[in-house]
DNA sequence: TTGTGTTTTACGACCTCC
DNA sequence: GGAGGTCGTAAAACACAA
């Protein structure tokens, strides 16, 4: 674990603490969103604090960047955004979430995540440690299915729809676009099974195969894809 | 309930392009 | 130099068998 926090510590990231899954996120377009601070780069820049040893918190002064306009109302008016384990209840949306229970995070220190040890920790690391944070947030279904919709008419967003979708979702133009390349990343990872599957295939059967499956990845390239990303795009089509 | 495998967010490193 | 791409990976969230 004290790996990736060190990774993390390094960029000071998630200054604040925050739910998992904000009960707005739960909301339809229609209600008023106000989405959450946690996805707050400006821990990329600008980013410096403390480690209070009496509490293994990390207090970072840091300065969020334009991507990342939204604030949410804290529970604690401006403490933390962290709430008890105890209302965190919600389904999750792999688990049929979507609806409007509130979802607040576990204590992302209770057990499982611990604060690394300061006295073991590297010159460098020392005094970095993460907050009530949490490593990731859960979209919600709604979230997903817009931005599945929007990944298959195209496989690479432009500025424009970016930043539509992620006022529509209440997202941030960073998490957009990690959606988008995660979900590539997916893309190329279900092709390449497929890939193997019918290359077995192909060692067994007479028929070669390989070219439905390849034929199966249905790319859409981008003005803005690199010469890279085109080498990768015709690996999967043909 | 618990252990384990998979999926989902999010990041750093590195690269290309403009 | 910045934006955005891939790749590899961490860890939370999830699914599911035992």
């Amino acid at each position: 674990y004290y790996v990736m926090y060190f990774r993390n510590f390094d960029s000071g990231m998630y200054p604040n603490s925050q739910p998992v899954r904000h009960p707005a996120q739960t909301l339809s377009l229609h209600s008023q969103y106000l989405p959450p601070a946690y996805d707050f780069p400006g821990y990329h820049h600008a980013v410096s604090g403390i480690a209070d040893p009496s509490t293994t918190t990390w207090n970072p002064v840091y300065t969020p960047r334009e991507e990342y306009p939204f604030s949410f109302p804290s529970p604690s008016a401006g403490q933390s955004n962290y709430i008890s384990p105890e209302y965190n209840i919600a389904p999750s949306a792999a688990g049929g979430g979507g609806s409007l229970t509130p979802y607040i995070s576990q204590d992302p220190f209770s057990s499982r995540r611990r604060p690394p040890d300061q006295t073991t920790l590297p010159p460098s690391k020392i005094g970095k440690t993460r907050t009530k944070d949490k490593y990731r947030v859960v979209y919600t279904d709604h979230q997903r299915l817009e931005l599945e919709k929007e990944f298959q008419s195209t496989r690479y967003i432009t500025m424009r729809r970016k930043s539509d979708l992620s006022m529509a979702l209440g997202l941030s133009e960073r998490q957009v676009k990690i959606w988008f390349q995660n979900r590539r990343a997916k893309e190329r990872k279900i092709n390449r099974k497929k890939l193997q599957h019918s290359q077995q295939a192909s060692t067994t059967t007479p028929t070669p195969p390989v070219l439905s499956a390849l034929t199966e990845a249905h790319v859409t390239s981008s003005p803005g894809a690199s010469t890279s990303m085109l080498s990768d795009i015709k690996t999967e089509e043909y």
